[in-house]
Order: C-alpha cells, then structure tokens, then sequence
DNA sequence: CTGCGACCTCCAGTGCGCTGGAGGTCAAAT
DNA sequence: ATTTGACCTCCAGCGCACTGGAGGTCGCAG
C-alpha cells in the first residue's frame, strides 16, 4: 500500500539458505518494516511465531517467507487484518479446506469490484486530464466541471 | 472504500431542483454519511462552504454535488485528504489549470500503478483458489504453500 | 401548540494499521 | 575490552479518515 512494495519470491530465492534470514532481510525482501514483521506476527497472522536462534532472534526460512508473501498479497489487496488472522487460524487446522476457499473466493470477489469501480473512475480521470490539457494548451477556452 | 459507494450523477440529475437538496438527500445520492460531507466541508475539500436556505441549512445544488461527485472519485481511487485539498485550493485560483493538470497525471500514475499490482495480486489468489478447489473437490491429496 | 425528524455546531472518540522510544542482549569488529 | 549495529520485548503514540454525542434550531403534521 505505500507504492513500492512488491513481492517476488522466486526472485529472491538462491539468497535463502536453510538457516533462515534475519528480520532486518526479511523486511528488505518483502520492502516493509522490521516492525511490521514483528507486528504481523504479535496480531497472530503468521501460522507460528517466526522461528528463533540460540539468542531468539527470529529467522525466516524459506516456508516463513513464503507464507508472508501470501499474506502480504492478501494484505495489499485489502483484506484487513482480522481477516487474515482468521485465515491464519484456519491454516493451522486441517480440514478447513472449504472455509479457507471460501474466505479467498469472497475476496477475489471484493477485490474484483473494487478494481472495476477504480476503473471507470480512471476513465473519468483520464477525461479530467484531457479537458485540462485542452486549457493548459490554447489557455482559457471554456470552464470544466467537478472536482479537479 | 466501503463497497457500496457509487457516483452516478447524470441518473439522479433529474430529481435535483434548483434550489438544491438538503445534506440527508446529497449524502444518499453519494451512498455516504451526511457526517462525511459535513466533515469534508469543514477540510476545505469543497470550493466554497455549501450555500445555506433561511435557517442556515445546507442546500446542495448541482453544481455542488458535481464537484463532490469528483472528489469523491479522487478519493475512492485512495487520493488523500490533504491532496485533495490542495487541489481545491487551485481550483478557487484561475491560472491554476497547470498545477492542477500536474496534480491529476500524478495520481494517475499511481492509480495505474495500484491497479497493475493489484492485477498481479490477484492472478496469484486465483491460482490459489484453483489449487483449494482442487483439495475440496478431492479431498486431501497435497499442501499448498504461502498464506490463503 | 406540541411533537417529530432532519438539520445545525462543537468537540471528543474510534478503528485501523502501523511506528516510535526506552531499555536491554548478543556477536562480530576494532 | 569496548564499541557497534542488528536484534529483542514492552508499551505508548501517531496519522488518517471518519463517527458519535451533547445540546440546540427549524418547519411542518396532527
């Protein structure tokens, strides 16, 4: 949601060993916050607590990113908090198949209509712009309407 | 941002005399609160405070709710409070149409933006609900990873 | 002429998603 | 041996966009 975040797995992959990634390599992968990570964690989004080294420092391996980089893509399409913490609560439990299809369909849903109203609204926008650079281009022909 | 906002001027143009709607019918038409629109009056969001009748009740005519009706465009596609301001501002000053141009290919840019992530996003969510479809039909026959 | 509902102002509170600061530990670098 | 820097916990604070409540006015219906 700020503009730069982007999350690419794959990508990034080779520079995980087994051991895990500190937090600080974390957040630089996923461009977020170490604090943000810690707060995923507290508010319950991740399947366990991130995993800890001798002097309980957390490490991320592999299954941890990945799972982050679920959550994030939940997170950046805008499914709250809550949501995704009872997501979380239902991937701990086996069986919870349907529910968890469910909670994504109902999302893809959402996500789908929010884009299509953010659509036409650019379309509108786009028209916006165009009047603008009319005026800009010979100044001061007519007066547009609405905001902007 | 709640799902069930819709800007539709040109349908209900008809049912707006000219002497204006009061807030309760202005806030109808938007599908929002009339603490909303009183709350982005009192942000400078709008050019000019709404025009009063005799007892110093709001009267939106259409110009009014056409200016809003962009703003709330401007809004819905996750532009600030504070830009949006800022864009009023211009808007009382003639001579102004440049900045405003700049200020909406800007936002453009970052709609777009937003919406391409989104699109990518939502790509990853459809594989999956695919990938669940699959364990609820025939239950139990792998793991899927990553958070959904 | 009394009630009712929609409206008014002013100011404080809420919900969400982080973000910051204090005070401390630990491992490697000088 | 000390310093540095990334990490830790705990708890408080912040920014944004509303939202609610108190206390009052207005104009019409009964």
């Amino acid at each position: 949601m700020d503009g730069m975040t982007e999350i690419l797995l794959p990508d990034v992959d080779a520079e995980i060993p087994p051991e895990g990634v500190p937090i600080g390599r974390a957040a630089e992968i996923f461009g977020i916050g170490v604090r943000t990570l810690r707060y995923y964690e507290d508010e319950g989004l991740l399947l366990d607590p991130a995993p800890r080294d001798s002097g309980h420092r957390r490490r991320y391996r592999r299954s941890d990113l990945t799972w982050i980089a679920g959550l994030l893509m939940l997170r950046q399409t805008g499914m709250p908090i809550a949501r995704i913490r009872v997501m979380a609560e239902l991937s701990r439990r086996a069986g919870t198949e349907a529910e968890r299809l469910e909670l994504l369909e109902r999302h893809r849903e959402h996500v789908i209509e929010e884009m299509e109203r953010t659509r036409r609204h650019l379309r509108a926008i786009d028209h916006k712009i165009a009047a603008y650079r009319e005026v800009v281009a010979h100044r001061g022909d007519h007066e547009d309407d609405g905001a902007g």
